[in-house]
DNA sequence: CATGGTTCTTGACATATATCAAATGAAATC
DNA sequence: GATTTCATTTGATATATGTCAAGAACCATG
C-alpha cells in the first residue's frame, strides 16, 4: 500500500505540502485566506475577487480558545465547521464506561467538525491542547456558497474525502501494526505536517500526553513510553519529556517497511 | 459513548432504518430510486419530477459483477461513485508486504468510492463477495446536479460525513476493544443492517471468510474462529460455517457494555 | 521557593492474542 | 461423483502488550 511506503499513512501530509507551495504562487489565494490563514479551505480554489469577498464574509467569525477548552462537545448541535488558524486540537470519543479514544490531532490549517454533518449532532469532543485561534464557518452558508462556486464545492468534497482516507490509514495502523510501527508512523506523520507548515521536520514539541498518544494509537501509555525509549536507544530519536528530535529519519521510516 | 451503547458503532445502521421508513411514505422518492434502488442516494431528498428525471439519468449506468470481481482497484483513476443495487462488497487496502486490511463490508443501498475524491485516484480495492449489481454515478455529473438541487447536495455531504463517523467507530473498536467485543459489535452491526433492509436480524449468512472478518477487526482468523465458538458455547449465537443465528440478542449486546 | 498533583519512566509479572501445526469439513473443478 | 483445493476448527506454545506498582521528573499554584 503506497500510503505506508511513502509515510503518509495518516493522509493529508503530502497534500498539505502541495497546498503550501501553491500559496506562494497564487496571490489571489493569499488574499482569500488572509482573514483566517485557511490553507485547507481556501487555497486550491481559483477565485474571482467577488468570490474572495464572499469567502471572507463566511470565515469572519474568529475566536480564541485556551488550553483545555472545548471547541465543541459530543452531543451538541451542529452548526459550523471550524478551521484552525493557530494552535493544536485533539478530537475524542468517550465510552460510557470511561474509556476514551482519541480520533485525531489537528493543527493549523485543518478543518474539524465534519463528522457532525451526518446527523446534525457532534459525535466527538474537540479540545484545545494549546491556546488556539479558530475560524467558525456556518455550514449552511458554506453549502450555499459552494453551490455558486464549483471549485469551492469540489474542494469541500476533497476535504471530506481526505478525512475518510486518513481514517482508513489509522484503521490500517490499528489493525495490523505493532507498537513500534505505530509510533514510527505517528512521529513521521507529525514531522511531515510540521514540515508542510514551514517548521522543522526534525525537531518539535509533542503537544499531547503519552496517554493521549496511546489512546490514539490503541496502546497503553506505558507501552508508548517504553517504545519511545526503545526508539531512542536505537538512535532514531531523542526524546526528553515532550521535546522530540528525529535523529535518523531514514531509520525511522524503515521501521514501517518490515 | 452512545454509539457503542446503542450498538450502531459502525455507523449508518439506524440511519438506514429511518431511510427505509421514509421510502414507504414518499411516493416521489420511489420513482427516483426505481432505476437503482438507491436508498442512500435518493431517498431523503424531496424532488420535483423534473429533478427526479435528472437523477434518473445520472444513475442509469448499471452493471453486474460476479463474485470475486473487482469494482475498482487501488491506484485506478477516479471517475464515479458506485451505489450497490444488490449484492455484497468488501473494500481493502494492501500493504506492499502482502498484509491486507479490510476497511469495510458494503451491502445494497450503500455508496462506495468516496475515498477517491480526495486525490482522483482510488485508494483501496473494491471486490464483490457475491454476484452483485451496481449503479455507476459519474462524480462530475453528481457535483453538477447537486449545485442545482440543494437537498441532493446536502444529502451527499451527509453520506460522506456518515462514512467518517463509521470509520471513527471502527477506530474505537480497533483501539480499545477485546476480541469478544469486536466480534459482538460486528455481528450486531450486520444484524441491524439486514434488519434495515427487511431481512431477518437474527438469521443470516456471513458473506465473508474468517480471514476477512479478522482483517477487518484487527484479529487473526484463528482468533475469530475461537471467539465465535466461545459466543456459541455461551448460547449467544449458533454458527455453522457461514450460517449465523443470533440466539440471544440482549446477551450479545451486553458483551459490549463491559 | 515550596508544594501538591500530574506526567513520565522503568521493572516485574499477567494475559490476550498470535503463531505453528494438524485434522476435519466444505466447496470448487474436472 | 471423485479429487483437489480452500476454509474452518482446535490444541499447544510463544510473544507482544497490558497491568500493577513505585519512584522520578516536571508543572502549576500559592
Amino acid at each position: 500500500m503506497i500510503y505506508v511506503k511513502n509515510h503518509v499513512i495518516f493522509g493529508g501530509c503530502c497534500y498539505s505540502a502541495v497546498i503550501v507551495q501553491q500559496a506562494i504562487s497564487k496571490s489571489s489565494l493569499k488574499i482569500a485566506c488572509s482573514s483566517c490563514n485557511l490553507r485547507e479551505l481556501c487555497l486550491p480554489v481559483n477565485l474571482s475577487s467577488a468570490e474572495v469577498e464572499q469567502v471572507e464574509n463566511l470565515t469572519q467569525q474568529k475566536r480564541s480558545y485556551r488550553r483545555g477548552e472545548y471547541l465543541y462537545r459530543s452531543g451538541s448541535r451542529f452548526q459550523s465547521l471550524y478551521a484552525i488558524r493557530t494552535g493544536f486540537f485533539k478530537t475524542q470519543v468517550l465510552h460510557e464506561d470511561g474509556r476514551e479514544q482519541v480520533t485525531g490531532f489537528q493543527m493549523a490549517g485543518e478543518i474539524i467538525g465534519l463528522d457532525a454533518i451526518s446527523t446534525d449532532v457532534h459525535t466527538c469532543d474537540a479540545i484545545a491542547l494549546e491556546d488556539s485561534e479558530i475560524c467558525e464557518m456556518p455550514f449552511s452558508s458554506l453549502e450555499e456558497l459552494s453551490r455558486d462556486i464549483p471549485s469551492l464545492q469540489h474542494h469541500l468534497h476533497k476535504i471530506m474525502s481526505r478525512e475518510i482516507v486518513r481514517d482508513q490509514g489509522i484503521m490500517l495502523l490499528l489493525g495490523s501494526m505493532r507498537a513500534e510501527e505505530r509510533l514510527g508512523a505517528f512521529l513521521l506523520n507529525l514531522s511531515q505536517r510540521y514540515a508542510a507548515r514551514g517548521y522543522s521536520p526534525n525537531s518539535f514539541q509533542l503537544r499531547m500526553t503519552r496517554q493521549e498518544i496511546g489512546s490514539y494509537l490503541g496502546l497503553k501509555l506505558e507501552t508508548v513510553s517504553r517504545t519511545l525509549s526503545l526508539l531512542q536507544q536505537r538512535g532514531l530519536i531523542q526524546i526528553h519529556n515532550k521535546s522530540l528530535d528525529i535523529m535518523d529519519l531514514a531509520g525511522l521510516q524503515s521501521t514501517l517497511k518490515s
